[in-house]
DNA sequence: TGAAATGTTGGGGCG
DNA sequence: ACGCCCCAACATTTC
């Protein structure tokens, strides 16, 4: 006697390991129809951008290769998702769809909706976990508010203590009838002309292997000394995780629980191990404040940023893109964003206050070019990190607090191999005079080979003017 | 998860 | 020996 058949509906959390849908659905009995449907529309504004589509091609075929391990076909289908899942929950006789939580606002309506019509059809949609370490609306202030302020939010997760992640299914009862399936390369999320993805690939491996290489480089490598070789944008000093993070190929209960562990063993520092952790902890204060404010990807969070006077020069943003400020610091950010599609935090944090701050361009300019060439786009991350950097999120830096770029290069590119590597143009020039070549001498430039204006350009704005040009900006709306 | 201006302190050069 | 000045070095405050 077969039973009918169950669905398990991926969305960003593209893994076999500790995935508590897929294990309910496994439980279950009824064999596994895995399905992914790709519906741009449902997103709107916020489908994938160009970066993102190479990085969840990839994942998608990754996850297809993991589950046909298990003999179990993903099928891809492209379109709205409510009559997809419907008609197909409809053509194999299945009675439940299972899925994670997703937290986007589009996504969580596109829930309700895929909800209500199943529940018209006499089918169910079940709901679970692993996204977060915490559903967003579990964690709450003492007076039952949503957090605003990380620090107490952190101790509140830290104290937490954290769900123990599941098991990958040993063996999963694969659903063997017919159902269609698209091609993924017909889905053309990869660049063809031209094909810009080349330093994508060298870079990254999606997929869930990939995600736990990159987790096993960083606990053997860069975790011990985190605390202050994350700051250093020239060294792997990071985990580089996040968008395998995005992308749901590891969990951060996994991840929580290999660092934790490690900590506890006494293998790494347990300030690095801490220090660590809480950057997964601002993924779920992102995500906190995205729930709690949906808003939060268009419109300032403090209200009295509606009354800021933005300017935005195309030329200034168009050589903010393509990486030619004339400040090196940023330059190397904008580029090895293009290049790799990632950029190194502390830089996301120099080019955002540069962008937002000495060019006043609105932050969501910044949000959306970040949008498109992130392989870690994530609604949550980038409009929460942008509202912190330009001052108008919840416990943002406050807005007088304005990156030197030339200071910030000093401190934490030191001997410029971050610049070097990624504005190769003025390599030549002395450690001294690297993050502001516009103080070199002819002689110290022509040694270098750089003429200003021509190999490599003037800053596009003086940073002792743009400084005072946003102070006084920001006096006006103060209050 | 700042920078710049301003204030304070203390060592050393010098008359 | 002493006062005076300069100026790092550090601390505080202001933006």
């Amino acid at each position: 006697m077969s039973q009918s058949p169950v669905i398990v509906w991926f969305r960003n959390d593209h893994r076999l390991g500790d995935h508590p849908a897929l294990c309910a659905a496994v439980r279950s009995g009824g064999p596994v129809l895995a399905l992914y449907v790709l519906d741009d529309a449902a997103a709107g504004d916020w489908a994938p951008g160009g970066a993102s589509r190479w990085w969840l091609h990839h994942s998608l075929a990754a996850l297809g290769d993991n589950l046909a391990e298990r003999g179990v076909r993903l099928v891809l289908r492209r379109g709205a998702t409510v009559s997809t899942i419907a008609e197909l929950a409809g053509d194999v006789g299945a009675e439940v769809v299972f899925c994670s939580r997703s937290f986007e606002p589009w996504a969580r309506a596109l829930e309700e909706v895929v909800h209500a019509r199943l529940d018209r059809d006499g089918r169910q949609l079940r709901r679970f976990a692993g996204t977060l370490l915490h559903d967003p609306d579990t964690l709450l202030t003492k007076a039952g508010e949503p957090y605003k302020v990380y620090s107490p939010f952190w101790r509140a997760l830290a104290k937490q203590g954290q769900r123990e992640p599941q098991a990958a299914p040993g063996k999963i009862a694969a659903f063997e009838g017919a159902a269609g399936s698209d091609d993924l390369g017909d889905w053309k999320l990869l660049p063809t002309k031209p094909d810009w993805a080349g330093g994508l690939r060298e870079t990254w491996q999606p997929g869930e292997a990939g995600a736990f290489a990159r987790l096993e480089r960083f606990l053997d490598g860069a975790v011990a000394g985190y605390r202050e070789e994350r700051n250093n944008p020239g060294i792997e000093g990071t985990s580089r995780l996040s968008p395998h993070l995005h992308r749901g190929e590891i969990s951060p209960a996994q991840v929580w629980q290999a660092v934790s562990a490690r900590a506890a063993r006494g293998d790494i520092p347990q300030k690095d191990a801490e220090v660590f952790l809480s950057e997964i902890a601002w993924r779920e204060f992102s995500y906190h404040l995205l729930y709690h404010f949906p808003s939060l990807p268009v419109a300032a969070f403090r209200p009295a940023f509606g009354a800021f006077q933005w300017q935005a020069d195309e030329l200034q943003v168009d050589a903010w893109r393509r990486g030619r400020t004339g400040y090196p610091i940023v330059d190397a950010g904008m580029r090895e964003l293009w290049h790799t599609g990632w950029m190194h935090n502390r830089v996301r944090m120099v080019v955002a206050s540069f962008l937002t701050k000495h060019l006043l361009v609105p932050w969501q300019v910044g949000e959306a070019w970040f949008w498109d060439t992130l392989v870690d786009a994530d609604l949550a991350n980038n409009a929460a990190s942008w509202q912190w950097v330009a001052g108008s999120g919840a416990d943002a830096a406050p807005y007088f607090r304005i990156f030197n770029p030339v200071l910030q290069g000093v401190k934490f590119d030191p001997d410029g191999r971050y610049v070097r590597r990624w504005v190769p143009e003025i390599a030549g020039l002395p450690d001294d005079k690297l993050h502001a070549p516009w103080t070199a001498s002819r002689e110290v430039l022509g040694k270098a080979g750089v003429e200003l204006g021509k190999d490599y350009p003037e800053p596009i704005v003086e940073h002792g003017f743009a400084r005072d040009r946003a102070l006084a900006a920001y006096e006006k709306i103060k209050g």
